[in-house]
DNA sequence: GAGGAAGCCATTTTT
DNA sequence: TGGCTTCCTC
């Protein structure tokens, strides 16, 4: 019965096979006889490649799409012809997106063309797809419909506590490290037994594993799940389920994803597993713009196409349109020193446009000035014709967005910068969508912990571990607890604080059921019975400025909660116009329920980033690399781009990350359209320390004749970097290489330096070095200078014991240092570690 | 149990 | 550098 309404042979109804009325009032024969691609008005103004691709029929499809040749294009038309001209089914195609943004511009797009029933068509990340399936069929994997998702500081809670409960100090094994380590397990489709068996001896693998499966055992008890869950748990719904699986093959007749250069192996499985049947699959990427490696992404899934999907084709997309002749050629001539590439030739009819601009600035605060500078130059220029969101300034790492604030901000230029702390991520925000999840799912043990003491209502350690240890006893979860608190005569003492909060809640969750008011105001009632908003207010006297933000925050979220609720009831209302498609509303019928709307924001609270959120005003956009991923400026600004930096210092180390640093370079590079200004300095101060660079070398590989220098060249006057040899001989060259640094120094001080002087050092590795201005473990008694230590000498640990130095690479004006204990080999850094030198 | 002060530590990118 | 944890006092 799952099949009914998709079965074999409605993708096209009769009597309207021949003419299909478009939004826009045109109509178009689609018969086969006559069906005439060349007068196609679908198909106007694509190039012949484009059009190929769109109407491409009968086999799988890569488009490898270089940047700016009109992708996105492509998958819209190709969705608008499929529907359109092809009588498909608009809830039988399925279309992935990288970002929610993304999605919301491809329908938006798709609608334009042909109407309102284009929201028909399943569009999202693989993340919210994934998820739109998983809630149909939650109960077959062991979760009820409801489960939440936990965001990454959600995890972290849930891990801590694993690590608690299989003793294991955070200290051998950092958080951060096994928060990957399991994600991208996951990833990789590795589930808890798999991984523990693939440990084998490796300590902490073994470690590790016993963790994940604390971890996930924890999430399952709170039905709850993690966001790589939603791709995992997918595969596993669909292995365990063969008939759920069958029926999302006959389903999707056609599956299109964008960014495939950028999936995981998870992922991947999807693809494959939902085009099996119909074999429809149509995938765009460019694999010199995979970026994600970090996050579990494989290069090998788009590189590897070919041979994956039998009979497929390939069709080229080399024709850019997006940047001028000159920024062609930087792109072109940072990439193709990659190896590992299918090979692609970009061009463009273009015209050559202005030289690329490369300053070389003192330090951090004067490259912000001349960026500053420049943006409002360009700005007061009308001739220029350019606005502030025009303009992108990339980085490499945010924490470089800091020293570009205060220089805009003098010069008044708007800005806005993306990524860092999520919205949904602050912390009072988070509180009250806590409550919200809680109220919408009493068994939600993480939100409830997060906010039984929030703000403090005299719920203290004492009490959550006696509800804890109840909670165990009793095989229930902590609101169950609360609710019966008399019955336990060991939290008598706090039974008072507790009823109060079940009061709180109970109430909260009648209001929601009654259904009388509207989302916004009921979020309102949320801060202020949560009494969250009190306790900001409280803060006011104290604290202003953060207080005022937050207060502002809360006042945001709830015209966010606003919006939202509008939104989704005119989606529904369209969708509701076309009933034969109604089922994927499962059981949403209108006026839909504060229940109902409350689950759906709790959903995108979880999935969206900030990056997705609609961009009104005028301007300056500041962010990462990563973030500016398939967006396009007029003018860019890439900032950091010294060794060392970008690219960044632990990518130095291998090859493979090399290439990827490189690619990285390659999209920033093929953002920009008209102006691309790239900047680097002389010495920066970064996380506290002060580090002397060279010039990136993706900066100093453009060739010279595209390349407008100011401030100093992009190649030479590095006489003061230098770099090392670990094995003999490195304290020599490395006490050489600090005197000289001292003279720089003292130049420095007296004006000398940015003049081309100074010998080449033969015999160094060139690599950029790093000096500190002195060294901080000196006068607190632990860690080691690294000057004062050498390959072979002896150290003590406390929880190691003795061992020997093994290597020494110098870092960030301190040095790594990788030890021999007794066998076991581990890496400190030299200031922070414990380590004490002994004297053999 | 709350609140403040002092030390600790880590610094890539994020759906 | 600064965010976060831990410790200490009330």
């Amino acid at each position: 019965m799952l099949f009914a309404k998709f079965g074999q042979s409605d993708s096209v109804r009769p009597g309207q096979e021949t003419s299909v009325v478009s939004s826009t009032g045109e109509s178009f024969s689609t018969s086969a006889n006559d069906y005439d691609v060349e007068h196609d008005p679908l198909l106007k103004g694509l190039n012949p490649e484009q059009k190929k691709a769109v109407i491409h029929e009968g086999s799988p499809l890569l488009i490898l799409a270089g940047a700016g040749s009109g992708k996105t294009r492509v998958i819209t038309k190709r969705i608008s012809w499929l529907v359109q001209r092809k009588n498909v089914n608009p809830g039988r195609i399925l279309a992935i997106t990288f970002t929610n943004k993304a999605a919301q511009e491809m329908k938006d797009r798709v609608a334009n063309r042909i109407g309102l029933i284009a929201r028909a068509v399943w569009v999202g990340t693989f993340h919210s797809m994934m998820l739109r399936i998983l809630r149909q069929h939650a109960e077959y994997i062991g979760y009820e419909r409801s489960f939440s998702i936990l965001d990454t500081d959600d995890q972290r809670r849930v891990l801590k506590e694993s690590m608690k409960k299989e003793g294991i100090s955070d200290k051998t094994t950092p958080l951060r490290h096994i928060h990957q380590e399991i994600s991208k397990a996951k990833n990789k489709l590795i589930y808890p037994e798999e991984y523990a068996q693939m440990a084998d001896k490796d300590l902490q693998k073994k470690q590790i594993a016993a963790i994940y499966k604390n971890y996930q055992q924890q999430l399952e008890q709170n039905n709850s799940m993690d966001f790589d869950d939603i791709l995992a748990l997918t595969v596993f719904l669909f292995e365990k389920e063969p008939e759920i699986l069958a029926y999302y093959q006959e389903r999707f007749l056609h599956l299109l994803v964008d960014e495939y250069q950028d999936t995981n192996y998870a992922q991947y499985v999807l693809v494959k597993m939902l085009a099996a049947k119909h074999k429809n699959l149509f995938v765009v990427g460019d694999d010199d713009q995979s970026i994600y490696s970090f996050r579990g992404a494989n290069l090998m899934n788009i590189l590897d196409f070919e041979k994956d999907f039998q009979g497929c084709r390939v069709i080229r997309l080399e024709q850019n349109y997006r940047s001028t002749r000159t920024i062609l050629a930087a792109a072109n001539s940072i990439i193709s020193q990659n190896k590992q590439r299918n090979h692609k030739n970009l061009w463009t009819q273009g015209t050559e446009g202005k030289k690329i601009n490369f300053y070389r600035a003192l330090d951090q605060g004067e490259e912000a000035l001349y960026v500053a500078n420049q943006i409002k130059h360009l700005l007061s220029k009308s001739e220029n014709n350019i606005s502030g969101k025009d303009i992108g300034i990339l980085y490499r790492v945010n924490a470089l967005a800091r020293n570009l604030e205060s220089a805009l901000r003098d010069r008044g230029i708007v800005y806005r910068i993306y990524g860092g702390t999520r919205f949904y991520d602050r912390k009072e925000i988070r509180d009250i969508v806590s409550y919200l999840r809680l109220i919408s799912q009493p068994t939600d043990d993480i939100a409830l912990l997060r906010i039984i003491n929030t703000p403090r209502r005299g719920i203290g350690a004492t009490t959550i571990e006696l509800l804890n240890a109840a909670a165990v006893r009793e095989q229930t979860y902590l609101f169950d607890i609360c609710s019966r608190i008399e019955e336990f005569s060991e939290l008598s003492f706090a039974a008072n604080n507790i009823l109060s909060f079940v009061r709180l809640i109970n109430d909260l969750r009648q209001i929601m059921d009654k259904n009388e008011i509207e989302f916004g105001y009921y979020v309102k009632q949320v801060t202020s019975a949560s009494g969250l908003r009190a306790e900001q207010e409280a803060q006011l006297g104290k604290l202003p400025l953060e207080a005022t933000t937050r207060i502002q925050n809360m006042d945001e979220l709830i015209s966010d909660a606003m919006e939202f609720e509008g939104r989704l009831q005119e989606e529904i209302e369209e969708l509701s116009q076309f009933p034969d498609l109604m089922e994927d509303l499962d059981n949403l019928t209108l006026p839909l329920t504060l229940e109902q709307i409350t689950e759906a924001y709790l959903e995108r609270v979880a999935l969206y980033s900030d990056l997705d959120q609609e961009d009104q005003e005028d301007a300056v956009s500041l962010m990462t690399i990563h973030s500016a991923k398939g967006l396009e400026f007029d003018t860019v600004f890439l900032i950091g781009a010294n060794e060392g930096l970008f690219p960044s210092e632990q990518a130095l180390q291998s090859a493979g990350e090399i290439e990827e640093e490189r690619r990285l370079a390659y999209v920033a590079v093929t953002r920009a359209k008209k102006r691309l200004y790239i900047t680097a300095t002389r010495r920066r101060l970064l996380y506290g320390q002060t580090m002397y660079q060279k010039v990136s070398r993706f900066a100093t590989e453009i060739p010279d004749d595209l390349v407008e220098e100011e401030g100093g060249s992009r190649h030479g006057d590095d006489e003061y970097s230098s770099g090392f040899q670990s094995d003999f001989g490195w304290r020599r060259s490395f006490n050489s290489a600090y005197e000289r640094d001292d003279r720089f120094q003292r130049d420095f001080a007296a004006g000398v330096v940015g003049s081309r002087a100074g010998t080449k050092e033969s015999g160094l590795k060139d690599k950029a070095f790093v000096a500190t201005t002195g060294f901080t473990t000196q006068g607190k008694g632990r860690g080691l200078n690294y000057k004062e230590i050498a390959v072979g000498d002896k150290v003590s640990h406390e929880q190691h014991g003795t061992g020997e130095i093994m290597k020494i690479t110098p870092f960030s004006g301190d040095a790594i240092l990788e030890i021999n204990f007794h066998g076991l080999v581990k890496r400190f850094k030299a200031s922070m570690s414990l380590l004490k030198r002994v004297e053999d």
